[in-house]
DNA sequence: ACCATATATTCGTTTTTCCATATATACAAG
DNA sequence: CTTGTATATATGGAAAAACGAATATATGGT
């Protein structure tokens, strides 16, 4: 990936903060993202669209959802910025790590996301 | 300054070129930046006023040139992620680095930069 | 005073990026 | 086979970014 590429990549408050919780948490599904970003589906799907295409990201679907982690096959200088930039930035994503925390870490195999809201329903 | 902000700076040819290029020696005129880049002197300028207007650079004017520099005052967080590129894409600015051989390590005291074009006429 | 060089800025336009809304597709459960 | 959930994409418009060309300002030399 050339070097303008990856930076427009992430010089996007939605793209940065994506990269950064996949890259923490190693796979996260769409759903997951949502949540924890606060953001719209369509939206978080749209960005994710762009890492995909420009193989920043890759998604692989298991069963009803599509987990996204970061691409193995991406080259040692794009992987070296990402680790600087998650050094650097590690606070910058840290309301969204905060909201994943009752969502992610536990067993996210059925329902995946919305366990507090759809049980009053 | 923000993630984005200074992740926005970076993501263009030019001011990546730029940022790199005085990031490696210190200190460089907007002449030699031009031959460097072999851009117009008007998008050079345009572009180091939005570098200077973010302080990720600063200008001196010394004489009748402007020595542009990393700004002394940027964070630790930029300071890293520049250290960063600069290791991860050292060969981006090669050809920008041959171009200002002939100009930049030598006494660039008078002249500065052309003094080759100029000595025919 | 005049001219050349170095640098900065303005103007009008084109291109790119981002968005919200709506819609489409896939899958799983009943 | 209908319903609901998860994900993706299409559309149209608005905002931001980048550009070339022209112009402005400052400095130094003659």
């Amino acid at each position: 990936m050339q070097p303008v590429e990856l930076l427009k990549l992430l010089a996007d408050e939605t793209r940065l903060a994506t990269v950064l919780l996949v890259k923490r948490y190693g796979e996260l599904c769409v759903c997951e993202l949502t949540e924890a970003l606060d953001l719209s589906q369509p939206k978080v799907s749209r960005h994710l669209a762009q890492l995909r295409t420009a193989e920043l990201l890759t998604g692989e679907k298991r069963g009803q959802w599509v987990y996204y982690r970061v691409s193995p096959t991406l080259d040692a200088a794009a992987n070296a910025v990402l680790a600087s930039l998650a050094s650097a930035y590690g606070s910058y994503i840290q309301s969204a790590v905060e909201r994943l925390g009752d969502c992610a870490p536990k067993a996210k195999a059925p329902g995946c996301c919305q366990p507090r809201e759809s049980a009053n329903f």
